[in-house]
RNA sequence: GGCCCCGUGGUGUAGCGGUCUAACAUGCCACCCUGUCACGGUGGAGAUCGCCGGUUCGAAUCCGGCCGGGGUCGCCA
């Protein structure tokens, strides 16, 4: 092999001593003592301190004169054990030393705009505009290995159980539901688009008439949809298929890989195992939310019975119009200030409810509940609810004295939604949740369809395909909304972090479900014939699953946005700041592709 | 589209009506220094405080609008 090194920086040990190495990295930094200099060159292995001694080598001294941090330097030279003393245990080629007979500068650097060896938080946008001195830093170095050995380890999970990767095409149709595509015009055919694929859904099931049985692919998925810190424009997922399943099969070999994966390449990180599995209404109720963070308790409790006897009518008119009221407990927070309840208020608002009604038990330190009174209670709602009331709320919300209750009363699912965004809230003010724990767990049970209340029509919750409970069939003309589908999240830490079903493999079933959801025979026919189609040619029972790689990705490098770990992200606006993309093309290309632009109006 | 947060030398922050001719740390440049490792020392350069407008005798600071970035709701089958 040639190479401009003999060595990497980092693997430089006592081993080493003697020979005569040649290295090739960046300067990390110098230290000019004068007469000695000292740089610490880097390159992707690590770090390593070259001495360079005007005795040792004069020219050589002069070279190192002139280097910079981030200077492309190359180095040769005796490694040699440090004298007695001068070791530095904070590097693990401390032991070591290179002194240096010749250097070469490759290439010098400017100034760069960002410290590139040290790890301060830099404006994100600078970081994207130079996101190639970015990914330099030691953390995205981590963060992008982290990715790759993630990957290649489920490759080789997968390929081990059998898996074969097939790749799809990204140049595919458009099929306007869900996500907004991303369209690319047609050179060849006028007026024509394809689409990029929001997922490889329906090829992976196609494959599977085809008869792989069990199909996987890193696929890179496109939705032009607006971003989030744990969503971009493009992302990559896990996108597996299998035939001849049952749901368990795909959650249990999923359960597998995430055990053996977290275990091989983040063994420092606890997981919670068995993954527990949960029916959608169960973890609504409990938790207000179908991704709750599992690291931490906090359950929603139900207590419209005891509201019910109360004299609040906010709290009775709820229970009595069919509504609920629930509560949460925060614990220790009984001393929260007016402004520090007014934003839990607003939390609850923003989520759709009329309001938060907040019961203060006493002060932190004080005795059980049982020396609770009632001028100890602090509430805008104090003068409705009897003692014993507040103490039976208190009591199932496993409270004391101390903390802080908070209630939410209206329709069942607002009142749920919200309570599960103060839970979130709750949990992360108190940092309820261990940063190094992952709590896996599988959501089951959804609901196969969703009323869209704006244009009357049933949506499927998750996607057309997805195959409705045996038992439920029937349901499909008299009662949509009470069919269950056979789908399946995973989620982790409060992040949906992928998400699956038992496919519909039958003409008739499928043809049925999308006479459902609105469609005409003439749009199914245009949208989904091929889909049809292909099951009439001998489809096999089949499922699968697709996970966000970004996501899974980001929980274990413990990032709080997935740009961290994607080396080329977009701005929340969707911007390529390195290229500047999008941007404006010739009008030769445009005509090229026939595309007129129009004038925007306003 | 709504709501919230942020924008001050290269970088990260402080300053929040006059004392700002804008501070601190680090980086950068020059000189000194032969065992440092976030080396040290001395000196220096570097900012019309995101942009526009308003209030005021006076604005980095208060108000409004715009731009950019981020978070979130909507949206994401």
């Amino acid at each position: 092999m040639v190479l401009l090194k003999s060595h990497s920086c980092g693997e430089l040990k006592k081993e080493h001593v003697g020979q005569t190495v040649t290295l090739a990295g960046w300067v990390d930094r110098r230290r000019d003592h004068g007469g000695l200099i000292f740089i610490d060159l880097r390159d992707r292995q690590g770090i390593v301190q070259v001495v360079f001694n005007p005795e040792v080598a004069k020219p050589c001294h002069e070279v190192a004169n002139q280097m910079r941090s981030e200077f492309v330097v190359r180095v040769s030279g005796e490694v040699a054990r440090r004298p007695p003393g001068t070791e530095n245990l904070k590097l693990p080629t401390g032991e070591v030393e290179v002194t240096a007979h010749d250097a070469e500068v490759l290439n010098p650097s400017r100034t760069p705009p960002f410290y590139i060896n040290e790890d301060e938080e830099v404006e994100e946008n600078l970081r994207l505009r130079y996101r190639y001195l970015d990914l330099r830093r030691a953390g995205m170095q981590e963060n992008m290995m982290l990715r790759h050995h993630m990957v290649k380890f489920i490759r080789d999970f997968l390929d081990a159980e059998g898996f074969i990767e097939i790749e799809t095409p990204i140049l595919i149709k458009s099929t306007p539901e869900g996500a907004r595509d991303y369209l690319v015009p047609s050179r060849v055919h006028a007026g024509k688009f394809y689409a990029l694929p929001q997922s490889p859904q329906q090829l992976k099931q196609l494959l599977m008439v085809a008869g792989f049985e069990k199909y996987y692919q890193i696929a890179r998925c496109f939705r032009d949809e607006d971003t989030r810190a744990d969503r971009q424009p493009e992302f990559t997922q896990l996108d597996l298929e299998m035939s001849f399943i049952e749901d368990e099969d795909i959650l249990n070999l999923m359960e597998r890989l995430f055990i053996a994966l977290t275990k091989t390449i983040k063994p420092e990180m606890k997981v919670m195992e068995p993954f527990p599995r949960f029916s959608y209404t169960d973890v609504m109720e409990r938790f207000g939310t179908d991704k709750p963070d599992l690291r931490f308790g906090l359950e929603l409790k139900d207590l419209s019975d005891i509201a019910a006897r109360s004299s609040f009518d906010i709290f009775t008119s709820a229970v009595a119009g069919g509504g609920k009221v629930k509560g949460i407990c925060a614990p220790g927070c009984a001393g929260y200030s007016r402004k520090q309840l007014d934003d839990l208020n607003q939390l609850a608002r923003s989520c759709g409810a009329g309001g938060l009604v907040t019961v203060a038990l006493g002060e932190a330190g004080g005795g059980g509940l049982d020396e609770l009174t009632q001028d100890m209670v602090r509430s805008a709602a104090a003068k409705f609810l009897t003692l014993e009331q507040i103490k039976e709320m208190a009591e199932r919300l496993e409270a004391t004295v101390g903390d802080l209750l908070l209630v939410v009363a209206g329709d069942a699912s607002t009142v749920n939604t919200s309570l599960g965004a103060l839970r979130q809230e709750i949990g992360q003010r108190l940092k309820l949740a261990d940063p190094g724990t992952l709590a896996f767990a599988y959501v089951k049970d959804f609901p196969l369809l969703r009323k869209n209340e704006e244009t009357g029509y049933w949506e499927p919750e998750h996607h057309p395909f997805t195959r409705p409970w045996d038992e439920d069939v029937s349901l499909l003309d008299t009662a949509p909304g009470k069919v269950r589908g056979k789908h399946y999240d995973m989620i982790c830490n409060g992040l949906e972090i992928g998400g699956g079903s038992l496919r519909i493999y039958t003409t008739e079933l499928q043809r049925r479900v999308f006479r459902l959801l609105g469609y005409t025979d003439d749009e199914i026919e245009e949208r989904f014939g091929h889909m049809l189609e292909a099951f009439e040619y001998g489809a096999p029972p089949h499922g699968g699953i697709a996970l966000g790689i970004d996501r899974i990705v980001m929980l274990l490098a413990r990032r709080e946005t997935i740009r961290e770990v994607i080396a080329f992200p977009k701005t929340q606006s969707a911007l390529d700041l390195t290229f500047n993309a999008p941007a404006p093309v010739t009008e030769e290309q445009l005509t090229e592709l026939h595309i007129l632009l129009r004038e925007e109006e306003e």
